[in-house]
DNA sequence: GTCTATAGAATGATAGAC
DNA sequence: GTCTATCATTCTATAGAC
C-alpha cells in the first residue's frame, strides 16, 4: 500500500468538519460574532474552502441549522400518551433536544433568532407556519385558545433554555432533567389543557 | 431678541438625542447589529460626537442601560402585599416596565445579552449579585430552594418578554396586560410559594 | 480540492480645524 | 461644541494558481 507521493486526497469529510465547526461557533458566539475565519480554523481549513462549499455565510448558517429543530418530533413525542401528563413530556422530550447532538445547533439559532434582524422574521413565519399549524390539531384544543395557549407554554420553554444554555445561570443550568421535569411540566400542563380565567385571542 | 447670527449653539440636548437614538438603535439591532454612524445618523449629529460624548460604543452601550432595569422596584412592588397574590402582581410589574418607557432599553439589554458574548457573562453576574441576593429575603423562602424558585419564575417572565417583545410572534405580542397576567401569574406564584415536589438545589 | 492574494465594503476610533 | 477627514481593522467574497 503506497500512500506517500502524490498529493493530499480531497478530505471527503471536510465538508462535516466545517458543519461541525460552524455549529459550534455559531452557538458560541452568535451569527454576527463568527466570522468564516474563525470557523475555517476551527475545522481545520482555509476560509475561501467555507465559501466554495457553502457559498455565502448566510447558507452556511441555514445549512447549519438544518434540521436543527425537529418541533414534530417533540410534538409527537408528546401528545403521544396520557394527556393529562402532556405538560411533563413536553418538557422531557424538549430539554432531551437541548442536551442531545443537536443542541448546539439550538443553542445557536435561539442566539441568533435574538440577535440578528433577518433570523427574528425568519422564525417568527416558522413558528407560524409550522409549529401552529402542526400543534393545534395534534392537541385537540379549543381553536380559540389554542395558539395562546401554546405560544404561552412555548414561551416558557424557549425562556427555560435561554436561561440554562445561553446565559447558563445557576442553579438553573446544572439542575438535573427529571428536577425540571418535575417543576416545569405542571405549568406546561395548565397552559395546554388546565383553566385559563377570562382569556380570549387577541 | 435677535438670534439670527453667529454659530448655532451647542444644543445641550444633544447627549439626551444620542442616548435615545442609541436606545432604539441597540433595541432594534442589537448591539453589534447597532453601528455609531447609524445612531448618529439617528439622532441627527455627526457620529464623532458620539465618541466625543461616551468615548467607546462599550461605554455608550452602557450609558444606555443605565438603569434599565430596577429589578429592585419589580420586587418590591410584587413583594409589598398580600403573599398569595405575589405571583400576578410579579408578572404586572413586570410587564409595565416592558411596556413604559424603559421598554426599548430592557429590549436592546435582552436582545445584547444573548447576541454578544461579554453583555451574557456580564448579565449572569449581575443575576447573581442583585437580583438574587436582594430577592430571597424579600420572598422569605426556605433559602434551600430560593435560587431554583426564583431562577424559574424569572426565566418564565423572560421567556415571555422574548416571546412578547423581540420575536413579537401572535397572538402574544397583542394580548392585554392582564390577560397575560391572569394567564402566567398562577405559575409564577406557584414557583414561588407553592410545592415544587422533590426538588433540591443543584 | 485546496490554497494565496486581494478586492470591496463597513466599522470603531482619532486628530484637528472651525 | 460640532464637524471633516482619515486611519486601521475586520470581515465577506472572489479570482485564479497549483
Amino acid at each position: 500500500m503506497v500512500r506517500r507521493t502524490g498529493r493530499r486526497p480531497g478530505n471527503p469529510d471536510t465538508r462535516e468538519a466545517i458543519l461541525s465547526a460552524a455549529r459550534s461557533a455559531f452557538a458560541e458566539k452568535g451569527y454576527d460574532g463568527a466570522s468564516i475565519r474563525a470557523i475555517a480554523t476551527g475545522a481545520g481549513v482555509d476560509p475561501a474552502l467555507v465559501h466554495h462549499y457553502f457559498g455565502t455565510k448566510d447558507k452556511l448558517f441555514l445549512a447549519t441549522m438544518n434540521s436543527p429543530i425537529d418541533p414534530v418530533d417533540i410534538i409527537n413525542e408528546a401528545t403521544d400518551g396520557d394527556r393529562d401528563e402532556i405538560g411533563v413530556r413536553f418538557v422531557r422530550a424538549f430539554l432531551a433536544m437541548w442536551d442531545g447532538p443537536r443542541g448546539a445547533a439550538a443553542v445557536a439559532l435561539l442566539r441568533s433568532v435574538v440577535g440578528t434582524e433577518w433570523t427574528t422574521k425568519l422564525f417568527r413565519e416558522f413558528i407560524i407556519t409550522q409549529i401552529l399549524r402542526r400543534a393545534v390539531p395534534k392537541l385537540g384544543l379549543d381553536p380559540q385558545q389554542a395558539h395562546l395557549r401554546i405560544t404561552l407554554a412555548a414561551s416558557h420553554l424557549v425562556g427555560l433554555a435561554l436561561a440554562r444554555y445561553v446565559i447558563k445561570v445557576e442553579p438553573l443550568a446544572s439542575a438535573s432533567t427529571e428536577t425540571l421535569v418535575a417543576a416545569v411540566g405542571p405549568a406546561v400542563q395548565r397552559y395546554l389543557t388546565g383553566d385559563l380565567p377570562d382569556v380570549f385571542p387577541a
